[in-house]
RNA sequence: GCGCCGGUAGCUCAAUUGGCAGAGCAUUUGACUCUUAAUCAACAGGUUCCGGGUUCAAGUCCCGGCCGGCGCACCA
């Protein structure tokens, strides 16, 4: 801030003007009589600058620490060599460290210790700072947006009698009162869409959702979602909305929609290529394949690309299956994959010129899924079906098989209005912002495995 | 959960085929009135992640465990 504000001093140029600043001491450099410590605030850095002659208890300040707060008064200068600074008449310690943040050049790179002691990661590494300061600024551009665009903000329950609203396996809880077995949610999609059918017609939230599967650099076992819904509307309308809410929210937080992820060129830019699963399924196995292709046939496509296929799929779950190992890992820009199989969406509406399939879609990025969206299916009598299958599944041996939720049957036969949904994995967003090939890079404290001994 | 790789001073990292466990920074002490990772000098700093085993001798080899990274599986 001060260095806006005293741009023009020149070289050894005293201002007359008293500041009062506070922040951490990252470098000391003492010189007899003199010293020099430069300080950070969350604005950025200033340099403090001591002398014997001048400074309060000069003797005590040489002997901080890095890491140390200190609250400074003094006038604002620019010493011989350039330096904007803060001479030093008093001064107070207003914290001690007793740890130190690291090798002052080369920080902290122990994962361990950064993602376990983040706090002293964001001291000692600026592109963790960066980073975390980009997620932020993405979840307030997101926010921004579905406000502007006429979206409620809403809470529904993470405390969950039934898990729903995705193929996920959820963790398990209990609460003691009501002697009841209660689950994290794994997505809030089926009571965000009971409030449209209380007469909300555009709501959002954003908030986290719990899965219980395994760590990688692209998922954590909580990780946090943008699902919204907007009455009227079909997956046609809601793809024309995403592409622009994620153009728009890279020209909020970098500026600009075209960038590098890992080193290769990237583009947010709008619209985003549309293709069918099948097109794309097919181009990648060399002959035409669909959800009505004979399912032994693409069992044994999938079985001779190492896929272990299991009895209980069908075509539609082959085809998607497909897909995912022959196409999904070289879909670089943004891509909408589209018309999903109806096996493999059981709370996406039916296509009508194929009941097979529904209007659902998927958009990558950079090799991986970043939104799932469709228009809703409305039926409650088609939806029981469906439910009914999964339960099938489930009985099957299927642990991800949705569970009947009669609540929500209910609902529906109360009248959805025709609408579409969209969930966005705002984690994976904010990887590609911040240019960081880890999900944990992008969450202030990843789950990590406790220590034990 | 499985596989591969890793864990050495507070931090960043060395240590040849198994042969006295080291450096820089930080800390402590001293010198220094314009430094920018200041510089110079000195002191100190270790259960080499933990527990076993092989060996005259283990940071190094073997077995088990803990934690992490990556891959697979699972998924978004």
């Amino acid at each position: 801030m001060l260095a806006k504000t005293y741009a023009h001093l020149t070289d050894g140029e005293e201002s007359g003007a008293v500041a009062n600043v506070a922040g951490r001491i990252m470098l000391l450099r003492t010189q007899g009589k003199l010293a020099f410590a430069t300080m950070r605030d969350s604005t950025g850095e200033i340099q403090l600058f001591a002398l014997a002659a001048v400074t309060q208890e000069f003797d005590e300040f040489v002997k901080l620490h890095l890491g140390d707060w200190v609250g400074v008064t003094g006038e604002v200068v620019r010493t011989k060599r350039g330096e904007l600074s803060v001479k030093v008449t008093s001064w107070v310690r207003l914290a001690e460290a007793l740890h130190n943040f690291g090798d002052k050049w080369a920080g902290i790179s122990d994962f361990d210790l950064r993602y376990r002691h983040r706090e002293a990661d964001l001291w000692a590494n600026p592109v963790s700072r960066r980073s975390l300061a980009r997620r932020s600024e993405l979840v307030r551009s997101l926010r921004e947006r579905c406000w502007a665009a006429g979206f409620m903000e809403v809470e529904t329950p993470m405390l969950n009698a039934i898990p729903t609203g995705a193929a996920a396996r959820p963790f398990k809880t209990h609460h003691n009162a009501l002697s009841s077995d209660l689950y994290l949610r794994i997505a809030p999609e089926l009571w965000l869409k009971r409030l449209v059918v209380g007469g909300f017609e555009r709501v959002f939230e954003l908030g986290r959702v719990f899965r219980n599967e395994g760590l990688s650099p692209r998922h954590n076992p909580e990780f946090t979602m943008l699902e919204l819904y907007a009455a009227y509307w079909n997956f046609d309308d809601m793809m024309a909305f995403v592409e622009e809410l994620v153009a728009g929210v890279a020209m909020d937080v970098l500026g600009t929609t075209e960038t590098e992820y890992q080193g290769r060129v990237f583009s947010f830019a709008a619209p985003w290529p549309r293709r069918t699963m099948a097109e794309l399924a097919s181009e990648a196995v060399g002959e035409d394949v669909s959800v009505h292709t004979p399912r032994e046939h693409l069992a044994a496509l999938l079985a001779s690309r190492g896929v272990e296929v299991h009895a209980s799929w069908g075509a539609g779950r082959c085809l998607a299956e497909l897909f995912e190992a022959t196409c999904e890992e070289s879909l670089w820009n943004p891509i909408y994959v589209t018309e999903y199989p109806v096996e493999v969406s059981p709370l996406a509406r039916r296509l009508e010129r194929d009941p097979e399939l529904t209007e659902r879609f998927e958009s990558y990025a950079a090799g991986r899924e970043l939104s799932n969206g469709f228009s809703e299916l409305i039926d409650p009598v088609d939806q029981r079906s469906r439910f009914e299958e999964q339960a099938r599944l489930a009985a099957a041996g299927d642990d991800e098989a949705m569970q009947i939720d009669e609540d929500y049957i209910k609902s529906l036969e109360w009248g959805l209005p025709p609408t579409a949904g969209l969930g966005i994995g705002v984690d994976r967003l904010a990887m590609l912002l911040a240019d960081e090939p880890s999900i944990r890079e992008v969450i202030a404290f990843p789950t990590l495995k406790p220590l034990r001994d």
